[in-house]
DNA sequence: CTTCTATATTGACAAACTTCGATCTATCTG
DNA sequence: CAGATAGATCGAAGTTTGTCAATATAGAAG
């Protein structure tokens, strides 16, 4: 097929489809799944106390224990170990075991991911 | 207060509270407000269809109408509108009526925001 | 071995979310 | 004015989430 023909194939879409709005001008380009994983990533942080829990993460110097982090909220100690549980899922966050306590700590190449993403959008919104 | 006597209050309070693995070296500092509406802004793009549909108006040069972004999906008309309005009551997008038909784009500033906060997730985390 | 402590896991319940069919509203067209 | 159409809103049903009390587990200390 030359190039003539795809072009012409193209406009009589356009022109079936479009009711006098549609442009069809960009489609999904994210597969299902990779959406999916990325709507997670942002689920996961998209809670105040899990958004919290990551910003208190990010500014500690070293590891945090789990009790450092139970302190900062007025909720029980199991949802606290939920929320923990989902960031770490999401892979946002990981945990290292040392005698009786966890330490937990961000995962920075999960947040590149994220960041990745809204630069991309940001920088193509420019346009 | 003199700085030296702050100091000192801090100190006490670390030695009251350790337990043997805290630290307290940082704590909240988000506002409850502040860190609700950012958690919202994440949590509407934590979901794959709404955030395939900040991905694809993203990439349009120009504003869509909902019918170009229905026929990305295999949902009901209703579910989309549901979607959108999540989308614009966080502010990530926002729509503008033209006769029959609503154009929707994104709002480059609350990309921005959301941006802000993960680089500084991400810088503190280089220390 | 027994007890204590830190934190994870389980189970239950209420609140919030996702989706759809049905309906409503505003605009265009004849 | 009477359809026709784009897209919002409503109401309901099923699913997921957030929270806690209770319990389990694993390491530390005696």
């Amino acid at each position: 097929m030359t190039e003539q023909q795809l072009t012409a194939t193209i406009d009589l879409n356009v022109d079936v489809d479009a009711a006098g709005c549609c442009a069809l001008e960009a489609e999904l380009r994210l597969p299902d799944g990779e959406a999916a994983r990325l709507a997670d990533l942002f689920k996961a942080v998209g809670h105040p106390v899990r958004l919290q829990i990551v910003d208190l993460l990010s500014r500690y110097g070293r590891q945090a224990c789990v009790c450092d982090i139970e302190h900062q909220f007025d909720l029980s100690q199991p949802t606290i170990s939920h929320h923990l549980k989902i960031l770490r899922q999401a892979g946002l966050i990981d945990c290292e075991k040392r005698g009786v306590w966890y330490y937990y700590f961000v995962r920075p190449q999960m947040l590149g991911e994220l960041r990745q993403l809204l630069g991309a959008w940001s920088v193509l919104q420019v346009r």
